[in-house]
DNA sequence: AATGAATGAGGGTTCATTCAT
DNA sequence: CATGAATGAACCCTCATTCAT
């Protein structure tokens, strides 16, 4: 019952939920991508942050919870990202949000090696993982609706017609997707710009008149 | 004492031998499935074999060991199945190789659901796992020359000048790996079908003289 | 700056201190019946209290000082009503002090379930806590004396020779003790009223001349 | 997910699985004697038992069930006791049997601290907990329709007047579980001797004819 | 060759205690 | 005085591995 421990505690600075939650997820991803998604531990996570074992379960209650909030991070952070380029579509050509997209896909932000990892990570046990599988699914189709959109105004605009928007989107995500895998996976040879130079190639060959080779 | 059988007595062992092996990896792929890579353990895998639980450092001295002779069967199975269908470029012609290998890539086999979560299983963890990404490397080495090799003599047939057959083949992988993630974790509406189409697509923009929609 | 009182400065701050020491410890008596002696926690108390986490260990020093003075508490209190009814002999005939007696050990006040879970609780860790056995021992020597003393005046007025008064005694307490926990472990069915009638039965029997049926 | 540690084993003796919990149950008794029921740790169950911390969930599956388990057998163990008394009624007196069941309630075995500090142990917990509660609640109702049965022949016997069978059995359980609290809390000048005396000082004069002092 | 009881390092989680604010 | 974020020892439990049978 009573632990009759006296515990010292060395520093000690109160900082803002919200910054401490943002300090661990971080560190998070930071594990995830050396470590690996199942091989991470508490000790890793928080001797990364530079703070105390406990901390955790200070503010997500479980490590689960911190990993599910982890994925939720990067999702979002892709998500945001994305829709962000999406609604310019006011001021800008269909070509130029095209051109957008394809940089904001192999981005070095979005290449990042530590947010591939989270990804393929995640996917990787989204099967067998409720919680994962929610928020990878909803993402990904956030993300198909947006881009279906935009291939059908393209489409219109160019009175493409070999494939209609939902089949070229499905190729244009799962591209992606591949590319990203490469990136992660691939030794040094393969980088971003060859793999945005892969997706440039799928989508003039299916909007000629929009994106050149 | 009492010999039942007259059979010769040489390696009468050997291949049951070989048998536990194969019953414990096909054991371990579905394990995988249903519980996840990171989740398995030594009793899920003995249970499902419905064997003992000291059987498998009997016949893999280690659970890291039968992991990743799980991964290697995985890997020599698809990698078996696509050379043979490319070794048969006397009798075919390229256009049949063509849609052989697309029927491969999104046949019931290789996109069986415990197939599929194996492969994405170990991907998610080979970034920190020096001999999954080993294992994982090779084979899309193996693949990707391959298929380079039957896409130049395509383009050489048909005087495809869009692209070269390097970008094309990293694209044609991308693709699939892309929509087995797809398939691997949407819900039910994608199918290997829907898939194939879409792969279909990309070969058909690429090689309109060899593959049509 | 602003003295918003004319009050006397003198031990302005004494009062407020002994009742937050008296606030949290009925905080702890509450939280023992609800969670039980081994499952509180600090939060558990200082939350039931409204107060912060840090507030025991700024009056208490420590969880353990807190649960001893818990128990010193239920223990004085239930002394000192005792002792209020024994010191009343000048005014009171021996028969009426017994009729009193009984009718306090089964009152509601020390009857009441928080109370009784508090007693057993420390009971049954007194065995390996030198320090609450000190107290409860104690107490029960108090109590033990004070009653031999009364009931040996029952014997002598009634004339009584079955046995002598440390034996009638122990009886006593030893019933009394009993009942407690049949009150506080068994369902609905038994009651204080029952137990009065037990215990009465018990001194009637022993002191017919005295107290009746 | 993978632990990659080898464990070396030291000795290793497979024992009847029966036997194994009792000797874990064994252990858990003294520990609960000697460190307090909220305050034994697998550690301390496992190093009395001589054997790996491993071995509770193998055998339990938690430390509660262990803990319930271990409440399970002792009150078995006094109810058996006790069963086997009261079934000698066809070939003893009811005078031999309220004897022998006096005798049995102080017996070395039943009054050993040990066992005892198990009771209290519980008895103390059993209020928030609804396993330790329903064990207890469950015994002392057999216990007390056991004693009824035979008070109820006694006083027809005795033709005794003064109280109904119900009533003097729950005299009786209480000041058993009272003067049992005495023996394990009290410094040494108690001891069974003395809690025999006064428990038979009660039925003496209960039940004059059958019992005397 | 096969079994499964036993082992014990390792991991997630809890919570008394500390101390900057 | 009071607060509550931060700390880290200690706990329960899991599970790969071993080895007597």
């Amino acid at each position: 019952m009573t632990k009759t421990t006296a515990t010292p505690a060395r520093k000690r600075r109160a900082m803002p939920k919200q910054d401490r939650r943002i300090q661990l997820i971080k560190a998070t991803i930071s594990c995830i991508a050396n470590k690996g998604l199942s091989n991470i531990t508490m000790a890793d996570i928080t001797t990364e942050a530079g703070l105390s074992l406990g901390i955790v379960n200070l503010h997500f209650q479980s490590k689960n919870n911190l990993l599910v909030e982890t994925l939720r991070f990067v999702v979002d952070e892709y998500n945001e990202g994305q829709a962000k380029i999406l609604k310019k579509r006011s001021s800008k050509t269909t070509q130029e949000i095209l051109e957008d997209h394809l940089a904001f896909d192999f981005s070095a932000k979005v290449c990042q090696k530590d947010k591939l990892a989270v990804w393929f990570g995640f996917w990787g046990e989204a099967k067998t993982r409720p919680t994962y599988q929610k928020i990878c699914t909803e993402s990904d189709n956030a993300t198909e609706l947006s881009i279906t959109a935009l291939f059908e105004e393209v489409i219109q605009e160019g009175k493409y017609s070999l494939a209609d928007a939902a089949t070229i989107t499905k190729g244009y995500t799962a591209i992606v997707e591949g590319l990203w895998l490469d990136l992660l996976i691939a030794p040094g040879a393969f980088n971003r710009k060859n793999a945005n130079q892969v997706a440039r190639t799928y989508l003039a060959v299916m909007f000629p008149k929009h994106i050149s080779l």
